[in-house]
DNA sequence: CGATAGTAGAGAGTATCGCTATCCATTCAG
DNA sequence: CTGAATGGATAGCGATACTCTCTACTATCG
């Protein structure tokens, strides 16, 4: 297909494609002549995976690029390609208080999780626990250990998804698509519990105050 | 204090914090003269909440706003400023195909929740269904159930922390730092459970392929 | 064969966001 | 009294994610 087609059936515009050939988030297609060229569905789903992982994951262009960049790099290091990946996925922060760090870390370790101390989210979540203290919530941190609970659910679910794909570029597409995705859909369920959790307390038929 | 003393203890510049001050996301001091005026304590609190939602949730400034204003007008009705916050908090997509829509609903009736199908986070969810077919991962819903079961955990967790607090301003805080901060946390916990299982799994001694 | 539409590629332009810099008149502090 | 700081307003800046415009083709239909 050409590129007017591309776009119709991905539903992203002509201009913002060419963007994307540019920036190389999305591979050029197959030359047939000096200035013509090819697509094919692996475009349209690329482009789809893009457009999700900008909409919903809310990640910029260039963090993009580099996931892609991972995930189109062949390799056989399953575990370290995941930890790439996941680790792309996050924004570190780069300046963190080493003591919120250590309590991070006991926290890792008494989960009984095999985590580094330089691991970006662990460094993310230190962040977190400087901020709650800055701003006067030390007891949210009091908390941690049941969120730390139910992520291990979560995590497990995670890879029992990832497990089923067979081809290392699947079994990737499937570590970004399900975090990317994984956290939208985590964000909202949790309000929407929230919400039925409040009612249950606080409900219409029996308002607090 | 004044404004510079007020720029030390949050670490926002000067000029930053007048520049909300003018988006009216931090109220204006006391005055004391027609071009003076004082801060106090909560303005270096407010600063910080706001440098939170901003740095840590990726909330807009206008986002921002739209929360600081629910939370600053009081009213009594607890179950219902908390949804408002909940879905401020929420960015809702403004089309989303109503067949997912109606997965969505069944699954929170499935759960014995009580959320209206127009809940900002229902529809968010909506869009994940949506994405992830089109993306061909469709396998990702069918995990939705175990998402919602450790989202009910955490829900608790939240709800007895803002349990903690009295005054309503105080729990409506209460509900913006847990949703924000907690978001961050609760992504960085999910990629280190991702990781340690993920060891467990395919871990450097056992690697996969 | 020619007219028209479509295409690749590149550079410039645009809109938005979140600040940041510069003014100015006023005011406070030594 | 004088220099630094303040409040307030306006304009500018840098990054981001497109979007427009232009050129030089190429495809295709009649």
């Amino acid at each position: 297909m050409r590129i007017a087609e591309l776009s119709r059936r991905s539903g992203v515009a002509v201009p913002t494609i060419k963007f994307y050939l540019r920036e190389g988030i999305l591979p050029p297609g197959e030359r047939t002549s000096p200035n013509q060229a090819r697509y094919d569905d692996s475009h349209v789903r690329r482009l789809r995976l893009v457009r999700a992982m900008i909409e919903l994951g809310g990640l910029s262009v260039a963090a993009v690029h580099d996931i892609l960049a991972t995930v189109d790099s062949p390799t056989d290091d399953l575990d370290k390609l995941m930890g790439t990946v996941s680790k792309g996925l996050t924004q570190a922060p780069e300046e963190v208080d080493e003591a919120a760090l250590d309590e991070v870390v006991a926290l890792i370790e008494d989960m009984g999780w095999t985590c580094t101390r330089d691991h970006p989210a662990a460094r993310s979540l230190a962040m977190v626990y400087t901020a709650a203290r800055e701003i006067d919530h030390p007891q949210l941190i009091a908390g941690m250990r049941r969120y730390a609970e139910a992520c291990e659910v979560i995590a497990r679910t995670d890879l029992d998804y990832v497990a089923n794909f067979t081809g290392i570029d699947r079994v990737l597409e499937g570590v970004v698509v399900g975090t990317v995705l994984g956290d939208s859909a985590l964000a909202a369920l949790r309000k929407l519990a929230q919400t039925a959790e409040s009612h249950r307390r606080y409900g219409p038929d029996d308002p607090v105050e």
